[in-house]
RNA sequence: AGGCGCGUAGCUCAGUGGUAGAGCACUACCUUGACACGGUAGGGGUCGUUGGUUCAAUCCCAAUCGCGCCUACCA
């Protein structure tokens, strides 16, 4: 599986085509049920995607988050459980099946009820839930034996349990109200299916209507002319002085032989809006319904259920809403009614899912009261037992809950768990989990299904078996965290919360965690209309941008879906054809950066191309040390002892490293964890350490290589596993080729390393720094003159505190090595004191002044023929205004007495040791000065 | 209308009551036996605006401007 050498480059098509399957087969991913596993347990229910998906960017960022912290817990020794599933999706399953029976000349009504749904089986059986493949692509360790459908016969019996329980608590009930419909889907909708389209762009249309018995009009205006066929009354304000002597007065419909009086009502009518005076259709508004409710209006439903104008019109009957909009206001027109109009921005509450204007209408549906489940789910999370991460959501989900309006969860559709409830010739109403006994065949099953949502609120239970008392409930429930987008907080989250209270007596999460949504680089929602949708998959294996074009604007002619694409995501500017194979672990670790905060993630092409060259640097550091490392047989437990500062250096970063992550793991900021490696990884490990090992132990003469090689294999190894939750493939490969600590068959189930077990070594960590710093400041002024990288210089270090002069001694053949010394000779170490300022520097050399912590360090460069007096001048003057900017930020600090009295007293010993220091090097830099004439 | 949030380097974003950070982009030099998917060094920000609290504010408070999202909605 991991034969051969390492080839020059990273290839992530070639590596994570072989993992998957090998993880699958070794049943790594599998939870443990049973009752002697004393493991603590970490269960994530994974958010299931609609049936008719396919894997998008917010699946992506989903499952890297969920997969991310499920292999981190697996690994840190807990019994992980991350249940995958799909959801059968009611309407826009419906859907995609009707259209293609569509396609053949077949509709739903013409095949029947159980011929469709064997139809939507079959199509399911076919083609639905190819996204549990694509999320294998991604990495995700579910355990997919556990995977459930929750239409599946378990699922089916946990909702009718479910609402057979809600229905003898009285909480499940049947009423007649104004509901929201969606006239193309042809069914009830509940307020969360309604997106409110806002300023759409309307018209303001007013029209008369005669006062009966009297020639005087009064003037109503409207944004749905059609509904006034559905007019029962006229409103005003009961202080209007222009209406007062029309209260109680009846007026003529124009067109239905109908009287409507004109009420007073001030609640609804604003005086000031319009003329005044409000038409009132109860039937199909919220606010007329309410109106009518006060003043016993009748409520005249003018629609039939597709939105067509109903008997109820007059001569309108038959006219879709649209056109009976037009005939009404031409026929008002031509009695001489109508008043004009002018242009009007409304809201229009469009369905969800097919996109129609959704029409209030009254309807018997089923219900469900939320008021007592949702204070319940108030108070797990006021009360901490469940906890909503970033806490900002929480004033979000409590006004939801606060301001819940009862669940209309009928849906006149086929697909979907069909209500357990019987209707008797006589209107009776059975509710049973099974068809009762008592119910003759003249009783009739209820023909409507139960909202989606319903059976996803029971998700964290169903899917471990409940109503049965099983092991997986006793041992998985409450599950520890849900992680999910904030767009469903509602839909989903809150309705867990309400059911998982209700029916278990327990939240269903300990915590949950909240993401944002994934939006393109300019800060667009990604849509097929605006063209910038990337499908994860191209990213991950690589697409032409012809291709990519091709989906998302299909039809559209290629240049201006090009421009529309690039326009979006400007950073794509330069990366020719398309999309190079990122990868999967690049994408995933990519996402794992944007913090939990952001609400929006611009997705950033750039970014993962920036990443998936982290991964090659993890490749090629991995060559090396194994180079480096040769044939080296011991199993990188960590170094018994470790004297050399890079090493004791390097043990200590490491410690941090971990400790780090582990933090951001348990406060879920992955991108924290994400960023150190990257940190870490790349200049810690790759540019210090290995810089600095590497030509010691190709030698292999110096008595610290045993040391060095154990050090070095410890951290690589100890890397591939802190890594692994974010970029577990390549962490895989790398770690099956490495010598390993564990006997483990994969790094999935490998142990997280742990900070305990490798020391922290902070005299280390500031020996180094001062070695860094110097060594950078070599390197500037080499870089400043133009010397020729493998060119050496003589280098001489000045420093009056003789301690720390030895410890640089010590380090001469780093700072040789990495600062490149004439011929790698040790720089010559001295002892400054008073006289040294004024010590002259030999010929053609120039100073750079570093303030450590022990105290300024002079770092002299010899460059013969390379530097001139004005050079010189010029560059130890930009080094003494720093100097001189910072001392007058702290001398102002320290000249104030309120400063010195009030301050903390380390805040103000800091600001002098650092004024010193300063002090010191303004001194060294000011002699340097004087001496460059003599260069 | 109400709620929430955001405005920090050219771009995408971190961050902290004590003299501003990352990635990408940019500039210069360099193909050195892990890596040019690379190395070394560098330039770049009065942290939206105005007040206040404080010894000290980018960070806390108030106001203001601009932007985004959510909930509700005037016919």
């Amino acid at each position: 599986m991991t034969e051969g050498d390492l080839q020059k480059g990273y290839e992530p098509r070639e590596v994570e085509a072989r993992w998957y399957k090998y993880w699958e087969d070794q049943g790594v991913f599998a939870a443990s049920d049973a009752e002697d596993d004393n493991r603590p347990t970490y269960h994530v229910p994974m958010p299931p995607p609609n049936v008719t998906g396919s894997l998008h960017m917010g699946h992506a960022l989903r499952g890297t988050l969920e997969d991310a912290l499920v292999r981190y817990h697996r690994m840190c020794g807990y019994n992980a459980l991350w249940q995958p599933g799909i959801d059968h999706a009611g309407i826009a399953t419906q859907t995609v099946v009707e259209r293609q029976l569509l396609r053949a000349g077949v509709t739903r009504h013409e095949l029947g009820r159980d011929e469709f749904i064997k139809r939507i089986w079959e199509w399911k059986a076919e083609s639905g839930g190819r996204i549990a493949l694509q999320q294998r692509v991604l990495g995700a360790s579910a355990d997919w034996a556990r995977s459930k459908f929750t239409m599946d016969a378990d699922m089916s019996r946990a909702v009718r349990e479910a609402f057979v329980q809600l229905y003898e608590s009285g909480l499940m009930y049947r009423a007649t109200r104004l509901i929201n419909w969606c006239p193309e889907c042809q069914t009830a909708l509940s307020d969360l299916e309604v997106d409110n389209e806002e300023g759409a762009n309307g018209e303001l249309f007013e029209f008369a209507y005669r006062v009966d018995g009297s020639d005087e009009q009064i003037v109503v205006a409207t944004t749905r002319p059609e509904t006034m066929l559905g007019d029962t009354a006229v409103a005003v304000h009961p202080d209007d002085p222009r209406y007062k002597h029309l209260h109680g007065k009846m007026l003529v419909h124009p067109f239905v032989d109908r009287l409507v009086p004109v009420i007073c009502d001030a609640i609804l009518v604003d005086p000031k809006f319009g003329t005044g005076a409000v038409k009132i259709t109860p039937a199909h508004d919220f606010n007329d319904f309410a109106v009518g409710k006060r003043h016993g209006l009748a409520e005249i439903n003018i629609f039939t259920s597709a939105g067509a104008i109903n008997e109820n019109g007059a001569q309108f009957q038959g006219l879709d809403r649209k056109r009976a909009r037009t005939a009404v206001k031409h026929a008002l027109d031509e009695k001489g009614l109508a008043r004009g109009s002018k242009p009007h921005q409304l809201n229009l509450p469009r369905c969800q899912r097919s996109g129609g204007v959704v029409e209030p209408m009254i309807s018997t549906q089923w219900f469900l009261s939320m008021k007592e489940m949702a204070s319940a789910a108030l108070d797990a999370v006021r009360t901490g037992k469940t906890q909503i991460i970033p806490a900002e959501w929480e004033k979000t989900y409590d006004h939801f809950l606060e301001n819940i309006q009862d669940w209309c969860v009928s849906r006149q559709l086929w697909w979907g768990h069909q209500i357990p409830a019987w209707h008797g010739p006589n209107g009776e109403i059975r509710v049973a989990r099974e068809r009762p006994a008592e119910c003759g065949a003249d009783w009739v099953q209820d023909p409507d299904v139960l909202d989606t949502w319903f059976s996803s609120a029971l998700w964290p239970f169903s899917t471990l078996g409940w109503p049965d008392k099983t092991a997986a409930l006793a041992k998985f429930y409450p599950a520890s965290d849900l992680e999910t987008g904030y767009d469903i907080l509602f839909f989903w989250v809150a309705r867990m919360m309400m059911f998982g209270i209700h029916f278990t007596g327990k939240p269903p999460f300990k915590r949950v965690l909240l993401s944002g949504l994934i939006v393109d680089e300019t800060g667009e929602k990604m849509s097929k209309v605006k063209g910038n949708v990337i499908d994860p998959l191209d990213l991950i294996y690589g697409a032409s941008f012809s291709d990519i074009i091709s989906k998302t604007l299909p039809g559209a002619p290629e240049a201006e879906a090009l421009t529309k694409f690039r326009k979006a995501y400007p950073s794509t500017a330069n990366m020719g054809g398309g999309f190079p194979a990122f990868g999967a672990d690049a994408v995933r670790f990519t996402l794992a950066t944007y913090p939990p905060s952001n609400k929006r993630i611009a997705l950033t092409p750039k970014r993962i191309e920036g990443y998936r060259h982290f991964l090659n640097k993890i490749w090629n550091a991995t060559r090396l040390g194994a180079e480096l490392l040769g044939e080296f047989p011991a199993v990188p437990t960590k170094p018994a002892r470790v004297t050399s500062l890079v090493n004791r250096w390097m043990l200590s970063r490491l410690h941090h490293t971990i400790a780090t992550c582990h933090t951001a793991f348990d406060e879920y900021r992955i991108d924290e964890a994400s960023l150190e490696l990257y940190r870490f990884f790349w200049y810690d490990v790759c540019d210090w350490y290995l810089e600095l090992v590497k030509p010691m132990l190709r030698a292999g003469v110096d008595p610290a290589v045993e040391e060095t090689k154990a050090t070095l294999a410890y951290v690589l190894e100890s890397s591939y596993r802190l890594m692994h939750p974010l970029i577990p493939f390549i962490t895989e490969e790398l770690w099956q080729r490495f010598p390993k600590s564990t006997q483990a068959k994969s790094i999935v189930v490998a142990e997280y390393p742990r900070a305990e077990n490798v020391p922290a070594d902070p005299a280390a960590e500031a020996e180094m720094a001062m070695l860094q710093a110097i060594i950078v400041a070599a390197r500037t002024i080499r870089s400043e003159h133009e010397v020729h990288p493998a060119a050496g210089v003589p280098l001489t270090i000045r420093c009056a505190d003789a301690r720390a002069l030895e410890k640089l001694r010590a380090q001469s053949a780093a700072i040789s090595l990495l600062a490149k010394t004439e011929g790698g000779v040790a720089p010559t170490f001295e002892l400054a004191d008073a006289s040294s300022n004024k010590k002259a520097r030999p010929a053609g050399s120039t100073v750079s002044v570093v303030a450590t912590e022990s105290g300024a360090v002079e770092v002299v460069v010899g460059l013969k023929g390379l530097v001139t007096a004005e050079k010189e001048r010029a560059r130890i003057d930009r080094e003494l205004k720093k100097i001189e900017k910072d001392l007058a930020a702290i001398a102002k600090k320290l000249s104030s007495p309120s400063f010195v009295d009030k301050a903390p007293a380390e805040v103000v010993q800091e600001a002098h040791a650092q004024q010193k220091t300063l002090i010191e090097a303004q001194g060294r830099l000011v002699a340097a000065q004087e001496l460059v004439s003599e260069l």
